[in-house]
DNA sequence: AAAGGTCTCAACCGCGTTCGT
DNA sequence: AACGAACGCGGTTGAGACCTT
């Protein structure tokens, strides 16, 4: 079936919009509220179409849109929720209180995006590229041959200084997205999870942070997370998280935040739950995910 | 100071999905 | 069930801002 054009365009104005339009569009919906956007433009007494004053009152006009630069957290945000759902940014606007999905996927186009790529990380799936090898390589010749939840720590250790610790920090977090990605049944059930979020609550960045509050490294110094924080975390709860040098918790299915109830985060509970070895060995996992890693993963696409 | 290149982000476009009849 | 209208989403564009030479 031919698809009619969302309005006649004859006589619409495009492109940006004057204070004036904004002012009778804010005007219209405080009187009536929004909605039935096509029929909209002709009340509020404006030349353009629905779609287009749709678009400017959920990214710009809204009053709840938070402007600014992403902060440290919402960026963990967008890049932990785009390794599990990809480019759904509407999804991940929704965990993001006044982001618009517009706002988050220019975001990540022109910023997040660009730095994966500087650092040898395939922003399309989150596995690392060429650069990676290196660090998998490292981290798989370390493990003992005869104990899959093992590490030789002396001789990863040794090996720290080869590591480039942007990639390390980067690493984690990637890792663990590998195996979300890989499971498409599981990705459908987890953005149907997030279609109906819950009560909205404290990113799962800010948690990471508030689990863990004293094993936040300096991402400036320490190259070797890996092994330092992995013995420094009392009850294996977490992977290293990759922006923060906190943890960000993959393992359990509950985790605690100051003294709250147990809180189990939808997105991160089943994005994890088919992946635990121990429930109280970080390294198991650790291994569990290197060892479904691959480590050279070309993109499909050119960049 | 000027020209050219790069970046940012608001806005548009087309398509898939949902809704109402 | 079928059809058409409306909605919402993700990809893309392009103007203006900013940076580099």
């Amino acid at each position: 079936m031919g698809r009619a054009p969302c309005c006649d365009k004859n006589g619409l104005k495009k492109g940006p919009w004057s204070q004036e339009e904004d002012q009778k569009l804010l005007d219209y919906i405080q009187k009536h509220g929004y909605g039935n956007w096509r029929t909209l433009p002709t009340t509020a007494g404006l030349q353009r179409c629905g779609k287009s004053c749709r678009l400017r009152w959920t990214n710009y006009l809204r009053p709840d849109i938070k402007r600014g630069r992403f902060s440290f957290e919402e960026e963990e945000t967008i890049i932990h929720l785009h390794s599990i759902l990809g480019n759904k940014w509407s999804l991940i606007a929704a965990r993001l209180p006044g982001r618009t999905d517009n706002e988050i996927k220019n975001y990540w186009n022109t910023n997040i995006r660009k730095r994966l790529l500087r650092m040898g990380i395939d922003p399309v799936t989150h596995n690392p590229r060429l650069q990676l090898l290196d660090l998998s390589t490292i981290i798989n010749s370390s493990m003992c041959n005869n104990s899959p939840t093992q590490m030789n720590f002396p001789r990863l250790s040794g090996l720290q200084p080869r590591c480039n610790p942007d990639l390390l920090r980067f690493a984690s977090s990637l890792f663990s997205s590998h195996c979300h990605t890989q499971d498409i049944p599981m990705q459908n059930q987890m953005i149907s999870h997030i279609q109906t979020p819950p009560p909205l609550m404290e990113t799962s960045v800010d948690q990471d942070v508030a689990v863990f509050p004293d094993l936040f490294v300096d991402t400036n110094l320490d190259t070797s997370f890996s092994v330092h924080d992995f013995q420094q975390n009392p009850a294996g709860y977490g992977m290293p998280s990759a922006l923060t040098g906190g943890y960000v918790p993959v393992l359990n299915d509950e985790y605690y935040v100051s003294g709250e109830p147990p809180f189990v985060d939808p997105i991160l509970s089943s994005a994890t739950s088919n992946f635990q070895p121990h429930r109280s060995n970080s390294l198991g996992t650790f291994q569990f995910i290197l060892s479904n890693m691959s480590p050279l993963s070309p993109s499909p696409t050119p960049y």
